[in-house]
DNA sequence: TGAGATAGTATCGACTCGATATCAATTTAT
DNA sequence: ATAAATTGATATCGAGTCGATACTATCTCA
């Protein structure tokens, strides 16, 4: 019993790293380094409150003089752009720019794990979601650091139409595709509660 | 429905960027690399076919060469040993010193992982670790590299007596505790079952 | 016995990464 | 209102990763 949570955390640092090594292969090609992917795989998510140098450091756990770099290489070869916020002009924004769209768009990173995964059937795809997630929580709680999650889960979040949404934190409406966002400050609606001990 | 399994992909991205800032923090005490808490993580499961350095290139993802510099370092720090393997002089083995194994134990590098795992019960972890275990085996299959699992899934392992277990792949009796351990010739015994669709 | 395969090491250049310092914009304290 | 502290970002430097390439030693097998 004490076990399985070591054994599941092997399969994970296993899974980990087939999808880097997966990453690097696909960077290769193109002369970028796994970071340089995972940063575009990051702004590919991220809302438009987390689309800057520093809550990508956080989602990456590295500084942002390391990040600062990287940035600058995706930068000189178009596959990010980077404006200043209107508001806060310390702030730069990033997105991906239509090149740097199409090369995630074409390197198939996904396609291994969408083939491998086809034959799980969705409730048990749910029940592992599920589960991750409040360890994902969970652990992103105790690290204290920065907590990465879509609104869905979020506390910060209420419906106030049949399609207009409302984040509380920022005191702004949400389109339904931005909910599906990825989110700096993400605050998890329910988990570890005491009814599942 | 389609969307599901890339909900689980973010999951799996942010854990493993998680575990992999805290493996630099902790390294960073040590003066060593994520990659050289990676390799001695890797040589506390392997057994005895699979601690080598071409075997934990495969684990890892990279060239044999990039692993071997590592090594050397870790070497250098007496955090492994190197031996020569009796029968065919080519290959070196390597297992942690006891210095080695004290600095995993003291680095408290499970125990973030353990405690935000705590309050799964046995029955979810079960089927996490089971739609994980098949989809690992899967992409691996897919991947086409080495398949890396314990004896409890695989197919060239069977029990002879009650703690008596042998390897029909490499003609070897195994212990008990040794079936546990991570082996670069796996072959899962059932993955992807078509009773499974 | 000799050709090819396999395991590992050495070297080199591009790049990562953290530490540190610096700068500009914003917020807080007084 | 203004000084101090904070925050977001960039620049520089050194140690180290990483892949590519080349090389040695050993083993396999025909």
């Amino acid at each position: 019993m004490l076990k399985d949570p070591l054994t599941l955390l092997g399969i994970l640092d296993r899974l980990a790293n087939l999808l880097r090594s997966d990453m690097r292969r696909v960077g290769g090609e193109s002369g970028l380094q796994v970071v340089h992917l995972q940063a575009m795989i990051y702004l590919a998510q991220a809302n438009r409150f987390s689309n800057t140098p520093q809550a990508l450091a956080e989602y990456l756990g590295l500084t942002k003089g390391t990040v600062s770099q990287s940035l600058l290489l995706l930068d000189r070869n178009n596959l990010i752009e980077r404006y200043q916020d209107g508001e806060d002009r310390r702030i730069v924004r990033l997105r991906l720019s239509s090149e740097g769209e199409e090369m995630l768009r074409v390197s198939g990173l996904h396609e291994l794990w969408r083939s491998s995964t086809r034959d799980l059937s969705a409730n048990r795809i749910r029940t592992v979601v599920s589960a991750l997630r409040d360890t994902l929580f969970r652990i992103q709680d105790e690290a204290g650091g920065s907590n990465f999650g879509t609104c869905e889960t979020c506390i910060h979040w209420s419906r106030r139409s049949a399609r207009a949404y409302h984040c509380e934190w920022y005191g702004e409406r949400l389109s339904m595709s931005e909910s599906r966002e990825l989110c700096r400050t993400h605050v998890p609606r329910s988990t570890y509660l005491p009814e599942d001990r």
